[in-house]
DNA sequence: GTTTACATGTAATCCGTTACATGATTGA
DNA sequence: TCAATCATGTAACGGATTACATGTAAAC
């Protein structure tokens, strides 16, 4: 089935995807309508991405028309497949790693916004600490280095403070979101109130 | 001269070419032995690159030979010649962009390390004042979409204070550099005691 | 009736990764 | 002598950017 593993965009399509089924435009707006737009995939990227998560039978699309039934307007609306969602899931599964963290984090925060509604607490909770324990290792080895004090050169010592200072804040909103996410758990079946169910 | 405009990689192998001439073995070693090594570029990446740099005139290689000195050990030592200080220099003094500051701020901190011994303080300073505009125009921008609270969808908005934290703790670290850098300046030679000169 | 947004694509080009190839020198 | 390090490269492949191409529907 699966060819080669996919790329961190195309995990991430794959991803938006398992959320809710969407086009291509539905998937350029989503990107557009990120607040502090990181990246605005090109057609160029967007379209055959989603044409290689179609042949690695990740995701099925049926074109669909538009709302009045019967216009021509193509729209290919793309959904997962149950091997693109175990697929999705298996990516969210992936564990930290504490050499990698500071290149991925953009790409685990993703992942930490997909895991809603699709994984109980628990398991986000253990992610969260698995990227705190990360982000501690990472920080504990830059520490390391700031022994290394060159004597006529300032900026690398100060760059290394900044890399410290950055990853220091982000090991402390992990530290915090795990606390609130565990002194306000999600609205579980359970609870009383009005189901929406 | 120039052809198309250099790549950011390109950018900063020119401006360590600048820093110290230096063979594209010796780069490799720099990328590794540098703290937190977010990039570790190939042979295939590096010495293409290279030419490209020789190719548009901006570094010049002279095939050195081993310490033995007739030792046969090909060595291609690059060095920067007019042009490429003048492109290197004029990379440094390109304004950081509110816009990009995100994507952008190791690219930035490359900058500020390479800037030590090539400017007066007085432009750091500026260069500093700059990155820290930016960062705030940022957060600005980001605490703007904190409103947007989503009712049962709580990750986003952890997410985006989790960009929040981050930046703000990058204009902390702007903020109090520049307030190191201009209560320890760097010593120069009006100054008293002993020159290496 | 013309601009704007919707909607999907292709082609040229460039660059990076991976993997492979080659050979000299140093140290065990 | 055999491994590790030094040192530079090439070739296949894949994916992204840029720019171009095409056409529909809604809004003004």
């Amino acid at each position: 089935m699966a060819g080669r593993q996919l790329t961190s965009f195309e995990h991430i399509l794959l991803g938006l995807i398992c959320t809710a089924p969407s086009s291509g435009y539905d998937l350029k707006r989503i990107f557009a309508a990120t607040p502090m737009d990181v990246y605005q995939p090109s057609s160029g990227a967007l379209y055959p991405a989603l044409r290689r998560l179609e042949q690695n039978g990740l995701v099925r699309a049926q074109t669909s028309f538009g709302p009045a039934g019967e216009s021509a307007r193509r729209r290919r609306v793309y959904e997962p497949t149950q091997s693109g969602q175990a697929a999705h899931v298996s990516w969210l599964r992936i564990p930290v790693e504490p050499a990698t963290v500071s290149r991925d984090l953009g790409l685990q925060l993703m992942r930490f916004v997909m895991m809603e509604h699709l994984f109980p607490q628990e398991e986000i909770l253990k992610f969260l600490q698995n990227l705190a324990d990360a982000l501690a290792a990472f920080t504990a080895d830059l520490e390391r280095h700031t022994a290394d004090t060159d004597l006529n050169a300032r900026h690398p010592g100060l760059a290394l403070d900044h890399g410290l200072a950055v990853h220091r804040a982000s090991l402390r909103w992990a530290e915090r979101t795990i606390a609130a996410l565990s002194a306000a758990p999600a609205p579980s079946r359970s609870q009383s109130g009005p189901s929406t169910l």
